[in-house]
DNA sequence: TATTTCAGTTAATTATTGTTAAGCCTTTTA
DNA sequence: TAAAAGGCTTAACAATAATTAACTGAAATA
């Protein structure tokens, strides 16, 4: 199995620039998954994950800009490149309000759109977490051991799943400091869209009621911000 | 959200670029000034107070590193951002040199650009509003802890929201003081439009009500001013 | 005193979070 | 290898938090 530097969503109208695009995006070792209008674009984005979206503006069935906002709905930074004919003005403020990270001008040069995609997996990459080598975390009356994933309270033991652990074990690691959703998303889940975002709500109830013996310990949310695992003294 | 309301100094002699990342910038709720040489955007920075800069190094007239040379002769503190086309290892250093706080290689995306004005912003509001270490406030026969963002009073507690603990935080520590409008507003809500002010009203309002039970104790306007936490003795 | 700007309150709207359970894979077990 | 169990995601609905709207009153301007 190849391993693919960005799994890219493309959407072009236009079969000649959409494949030579498509083409040049493969060549860098990316994964490209190409669309000629806006709602077959839309159905493969909620079908998979994609890293970064390239969309035509005038496109049939559905335009870039509409698209756009219906990708940000669900996946709030995923990165957008815009494709436009026309430098337009209006055209190009529509387009930054929606969110895109970059705009360019047809026609362009193939090189160009690379650098481009290479300063956005930039950021990507440098917003990676780094790994955390603690293994035995206090959590209140409780331990909890991220080797074993398991978590201790006097004599009896609860074993924890993959993402509960991992979750528990990010938590502890930033106790009584604020845990990014973001981040949490990204470093557990590799992406922070809705339904990621959804499931790990699910787990942080599976974790507090996991860690409800102890009065004192408590996994507070920050309003749009993320979670802190309170410890009371 | 991010949003951050600066004067930016915005020198750049490709027009194209130039206007659409003046366009970015002014969507962040940013005032901008674009000049397209060195010299124009020199003169500006004479006549006008700005928050951050950012400087094409190649440009007609005067280049950006003459610019920000002389510039941070006048404003020794002020954050520079250089523009470049070409990642040369000899510019970047020079750049550096001159007291450059970020760096950015053409072509970039405007997320990346976005990212770092925040960066650097958040230094320097960091420096301007330090932390508030502490965390528990005495409010006339209340309680008030912001770690556990706890009301207390009696035997009763009342937990708060993240909005109203921090308003609370901010008026509890300057309390019998004035806090000022925009540096609430700034400080919890990022930026001091119209709408995030009415917001504050909002919260006023619910505190107001939270802290009901003590007579000596009020919040009171300042008209044009802000609010003071008024406890009376 | 008329007019404008600023503040206070309540209600409506929108966004975010909490919880339970159903569904779908994957792994384990019989 | 069919059935069961476990793990994770998705759906659905409930509750809470935050913003925006609408209206009312107060203070400043001049």
């Amino acid at each position: 199995m190849k391993e693919f530097n960005l799994r890219i969503l493309l959407a072009e109208d236009d079969p000649n620039l959409g494949s030579v695009l498509k083409d040049s995006l493969e060549l860098e070792d990316n994964y490209v998954e190409l669309y000629d209008d806006g709602e077959k674009a839309w159905n493969a984005f909620n079908k998979e994950d994609f890293d970064i979206c390239i969309l035509d503006v005038m496109m049939p069935k559905k335009d870039g800009f509409t698209l756009a906002g219906e990708i940000k709905k669900v996946d709030k930074n995923i990165p957008i490149i815009f494709l436009t004919a026309k430098s337009m003005q209006e055209d190009r403020i529509k387009g930054l309000s929606i969110g895109a990270d970059d705009y360019m001008t047809k026609p362009f040069s193939f090189e160009e759109l690379n650098l481009r995609i290479e300063a956005i997996m930039r950021r990507i990459n440098d917003a990676k977490s780094p790994v955390i080598e603690q293994t035995e975390f206090e959590i209140g009356k409780y331990k909890y051991n991220s080797d074993y994933r398991t978590l201790y309270l006097d004599n009896t033991e609860q074993k924890l799943t993959t993402k509960e652990g991992e979750l528990l074990k990010l938590l502890a690691f930033n106790k009584n400091q604020i845990l990014d959703r973001d981040i949490a998303l990204k470093s557990i889940w590799g992406n922070d869209n809705y339904f990621t975002g959804r499931s790990m709500d699910v787990y942080i109830t599976k974790l507090r009621k996991y860690l409800k013996e102890d009065k004192s310990i408590e996994i507070v949310n920050i309003h749009g911000k993320g979670f802190k695992l309170l410890i009371k003294v």
